[in-house]
DNA sequence: GTCTATACTTCGATAGAC
DNA sequence: GTCTATCGAAGTATAGAC
């Protein structure tokens, strides 16, 4: 039975993504997703059963999404630690979009919250294994998720910006002095 | 005309800011509010007269607590930079309550995200003329901005935790080098 | 100064037409 | 499969009694 792959979940979801970025973690209601994925509430409703289905929806995508980049991360030539520092690369990929409204649900939805605790788990990890040294895997990835934070809410790199290359080289001269 | 120091008022705020927290982000309403002050929310809506008022209320003890803290940092004889290192000093503070739920305003209310962004600023001066480092100050900022966010959010602080101290020595100990 | 009662609005969800 | 119409719950705000 061919099916068209049906495209109109799809839009929605793309909807419920940029509204749930666009409110910045305020409410984003069915009205407003039906709205601008050009269909009515009854229709998205009869997509998403309900506002939990189209949560799910949404932290489904997350999953797999993530997934893959953690593929990535762990086949990185570069190295791991490098791969997640590279702010430049993941910044406006589906992944971030869909990775920022995962936060805004988390919230009010204790899966979101654990996908994203389970994601800083392995990010932690894989760097880990990468830099062979807990301290400062957890340095770099502090220092990157800062960054990144202040660049992804206040829109704009802090004053100064900090240079996480040549911050990594300065705590990796100091791993032979231990 | 002496009058009471209206604690009604306060009892209100109170109850506000513990909400705020433990919502952990989702809508706070009135009758909540209310409900946790001890008093209804006509009662409420006599003393703040609409949600608005009542947000502005709560921005206003934050300024103030700020205020204070700035000043504590800059004379903190240990440096800003330790100062500000000392979560435990911060942890379970009034003004760490009154943050929390200033943060959970930031995303609707844009008075309460300005005076987010301007404490981080004032944060990294006082850190830099501490540190004479702006890469070291902002490294440090952001290592303890993560690990106060982790131990926030999570309830526990990341496995393995980052002896900040240590930290700072390792990369103090790079400054010659440059 | 504080409470009760209620009006108005918004949101999620259901029923049923097409 | 998508839309219209509408319900019920929850939220903010107002009016007026006490």
């Amino acid at each position: 039975m061919a099916q068209h792959r049906t495209s109109a979940r799809e839009s929605i979801l793309d909807a419920f993504v940029d509204l749930l970025i666009e409110s910045n973690g305020a409410g984003v209601t069915l009205d407003e997703v039906a709205k601008r994925a050009g269909v009515t509430k009854g229709g998205l409703l009869y997509h998403f059963g309900s506002r939990k289905v189209l949560d799910t929806g949404l932290l489904d995508r997350f999953e797999q999404l993530a997934n893959e980049d953690y593929a990535r991360m762990e086949a990185a030539p570069e190295g791991a630690a490098t791969y997640y520092a590279k702010l430049a690369d993941y910044i406006g990929t589906d992944l971030e979009r869909v990775c920022i409204a995962t936060g805004m649900l988390a919230k009010r939805d204790a899966r979101a919250a654990d996908l994203v605790r389970q994601m800083r788990t392995i990010h932690f990890n894989l760097m880990n294994a990468d830099l062979g040294d807990p301290m400062l895997a957890r340095a770099t990835m502090l220092i990157v998720d800062g960054m990144y934070y202040d660049l992804a809410t206040i829109g704009e790199p802090f004053t100064p910006e900090l240079d996480v290359a040549a911050f990594l080289s300065r705590m990796l001269a100091t791993k032979s002095g231990r």
